[in-house]
DNA sequence: ACCTGAACACCGTTCAAGT
DNA sequence: ACCTGAACACCGTTCAAGT
């Protein structure tokens, strides 16, 4: 009787008690942990460590571990404020990219989540439909705007990538002229353009390479006129 | 003395016996786990498992689990054919491009490590001084054919990705049909474009629209003429 | 030179119990 | 409703030893 009575105020006191985390606390944690020490030390035990508690904690926030890729990627998203609208649609769709490209730079460690974790969060829904948005500005619709859209997230999400991991790209910490002397190395009667542009990159900047990449692309994109 | 022969005997045939495993074995036992269960499912352990052996006997063909990442990228790059050069450089390109997306969507759970992982074998050189080949045919030079480069291997990997990532992406067996349904339960006032392009998803093909994406790509590449 | 078993530190997660 | 410790199966890798 005692403990029935109990069990029930318990049910709607401490038992309801208030989460212990908010969402944003453990965006905000799981996030400093990629920034500062990269993706492999991001865990259900440290994030759990870095708060403070025991990794079974973690559960009553998240469904498991992929869930806590999800988080990171929500995290950085979230640092995106989509531009106000103003100019063409051209000049508008540079805009949202390059922001983009500016949060992705802020977190490079979070990138091969961002590109590769699948979340339907806000965050993420509201920048596609920003950029599809300026898109159907410039008179793209239906399965055009599809195939537009497609092609710009691509070109962003790859070039994040590219200067990343693709063949010029500097392992973390290590400098550039290192890896362009790796590619000079290289038989040059083999790889005579990958030498022509290793010699590039030691005088160019991804800022404006992402510049000039973004123009060249956004210029040339036209609906088709059907 | 007996032994110091025998040691010797040892050293001359017994020790300096042939590999046990060839890379090419451990490439395409690696990517056939990956293909039928998955990037998760890529293990020392179960590597070593499927090739009849334990799992320490690897660390005498890879030095880490790294290595074993870029075993598979390498496998998947390797059945890249870079096709005959013939016509002009933009026909040229758009082959190439349209045989590295082949070869991507062949072996869809590789695409995350092929993204992110950095190889330097000749595998990925190649099709990297094929690219850039074609660019170069077409005026591209130094700082030129460097942006050039970035911006239409962007385009490739981040086509791939977003097919397998973005917001419309469909997880591994679900139907896309459900996928598009999802997006359809959003706000319309919120997102009408997601609406847009979730139908216009519903009756497009993947195939036909990198297709239509690549061409609208190459047609806009242009040297700077500086 | 190459192979291999035992052992260790670490990981995600199930279970059962606590408030 | 939310928290948490013990325990389990699994992972990559070090070490030492074998041919």
């Amino acid at each position: 009787m005692y403990l029935n009575r109990r069990d029930e105020r318990l049910s709607k006191q401490e038992m309801g008690r208030p989460p212990k985390f908010s969402r944003d606390q453990l965006q905000a944690a799981a996030l400093a942990i990629v920034d500062e020490q990269g993706l492999g030390a991001l865990t259900m035990r440290s994030l759990a460590a870095r708060l403070g508690t025991g990794p079974m904690t973690l559960y009553n926030h998240v469904a498991d571990r992929a869930d806590l890729d999800l988080l990171v990627v929500d995290a950085v998203l979230a640092e995106v404020t989509v531009p106000r609208r103003r100019g063409g649609w051209r000049a508008r769709l540079e805009a949202i990219a390059t922001e983009l490209w500016r949060v992705m730079r802020a977190h490079p460690a979070a990138v091969p989540l961002v590109l590769t974790r699948r979340s339907r969060s806000p965050a993420v829904l509201d920048v596609a439909e920003a950029l599809l948005d300026a898109l159907a500005r410039g008179g793209f619709a239906g399965r055009d705007l599809l195939v537009a859209f497609r092609s710009v997230t691509a070109f962003l999400a790859g070039f994040a990538q590219v200067e990343l991991a693709g063949p010029l790209a500097t392992t973390a910490g290590e400098p550039a002229g290192e890896v362009i002397a790796r590619v000079r190395a290289l038989p040059a009667e083999r790889y005579p353009h990958l030498h022509d542009i290793a010699a590039a990159a030691l005088r160019s900047d991804p800022e404006a390479e992402f510049r000039d990449g973004l123009r060249r692309f956004v210029a040339g994109l036209a609906p088709s006129g059907r």
